[in-house]
DNA sequence: CCGGATTGGATTACTTTGTAAACCTACAGG
DNA sequence: CCTGTAGGTTTACAAAGTAATCCAATCCGG
């Protein structure tokens, strides 16, 4: 036996690697199996020695939602911002999509984070060249970031809820006696099942309509 | 001393008691706060006691966004569909503002509950009398929706953290020297201090814009 | 090359929280 | 009256965060 005893998962441990299992974790089983003991053990290490590399577990949170933060396209400078919008709400909505968790980590945690910061500056960066004076461009970027947060939250509500409670799925129509007392909703569930109805298309009527609605006001 | 010991707070406790219990503690101090014991303690009774009457702790939050949601003043059948939209954006913003804890609740509990399914139900019915198609209904109700959502998340993000987390507050401008590295986030945060700025009225920006833009959808 | 200091990890133990289980007691009704 | 049950209490335990301590290897100046 060569003194080397488990090779990959003996290396070191660091703060980005810890950073990282937790993603992992999180991504695989939710939030609510993120625990400190169960992060050291998927780590091969135990829970106390995790504390060697950050200060508690709050930390562990607020490092997961940077890096998560951080994969979020940000518009070049000079694209046309409709263009720049577009794109960078496409690509928030997949990556919080992706890591659904982290919109429950969203109380305090991400505003300060240096990846945030950016994010937001290159969004009002564009807005701006893109012609919208200071207050014009708040509220532009108020609205998107509105629409696109609540679309991620609306879309794990209703999705098959992943794998954090493998119970009760939301669209599952509880049974029609109870629902033929709300015959919209009924309508609605109805048409949802169609493949007409996706998410995808959902969250682009929406952008689309906003952006519309953006650029007549910016010429105003 | 006469048999009456402690006059009200020793009525005999129920599941209505609780929830109010719960929702009064949760609002003056945050999620956090509301653990059995403490609730227990608030009525006037030990923390076991309240499981003569709720199921669970989960049972007791789900109760909670219950009653909130059913707060949310739900649109006349009759009213005009622009209109009637924009009374249920301002209830739901007021009322879940003021309980801003219930969007962390709001994971898979709401979608449930028969407050949520009225709700749900007679905002369909009110975009369907006023003349959209169902499927262009749900793209107005989904795209509304996340907006009101969005928002709400966003003001008690940027608001001064409500009795949660007394610790930092996000938007107090982290040091000149770090901001200077975002220029158009700077001077964003400035336009916030004045007095032009509101969370009223960015929130009417995007709720304008957005049914407008639904208007022309419609006669589309 | 050596002895202490430092670093990274393991052990133990304490606290908080949800909740199961058993217990108690007053009151209702046969 | 006796009994059972509804409503409340006590005790106890498991999971989770983390403080304190300990331990081994490695590093470093003399």
């Amino acid at each position: 036996m060569t003194p080397k005893k488990k090779p990959a998962s003996r290396t070191p441990l660091s703060k980005a690697r810890v950073l990282h299992a937790a993603i992992d974790l999180a991504d695989r089983e939710g939030l609510g199996a993120l625990t400190m003991r169960r992060l050291g053990a998927e780590l091969g290490f135990e829970a106390m020695s995790l504390y060697k590399h950050v200060a508690n577990k709050e930390e562990i949170l607020e490092g997961m939602v940077e890096l998560i933060v951080g994969q979020i396209a940000i518009p070049h400078t000079g694209a046309d911002w409709k263009e720049a919008m577009r794109r960078r709400a496409h690509s928030a909505r997949e990556v919080l999509s992706q890591h659904s968790w982290v919109i429950g980590l969203l109380e305090a945690r991400a505003l300060g984070g240096p990846a945030a910061m950016r994010y937001l500056n290159a969004i009002l960066g564009n807005l701006m060249a893109g012609g919208f004076p200071i207050e014009q461009a708040a509220h532009a970027f108020n609205l998107l970031d509105c629409y696109v947060y609540g679309h991620v939250i609306q879309e794990t509500l209703l999705a098959p809820s992943a794998p954090e409670n493998p119970t009760e799925s939301a669209p599952s129509s509880p049974d029609h006696t109870t629902m033929s007392e709300y015959p919209h909703l009924l309508a609605m569930y109805e048409h949802a099942q169609t493949f007409e109805y996706t998410f995808d298309g959902e969250f682009d009527f929406g952008l689309e309509l906003i952006l519309d609605g953006l650029e007549r006001y910016r010429s105003t």
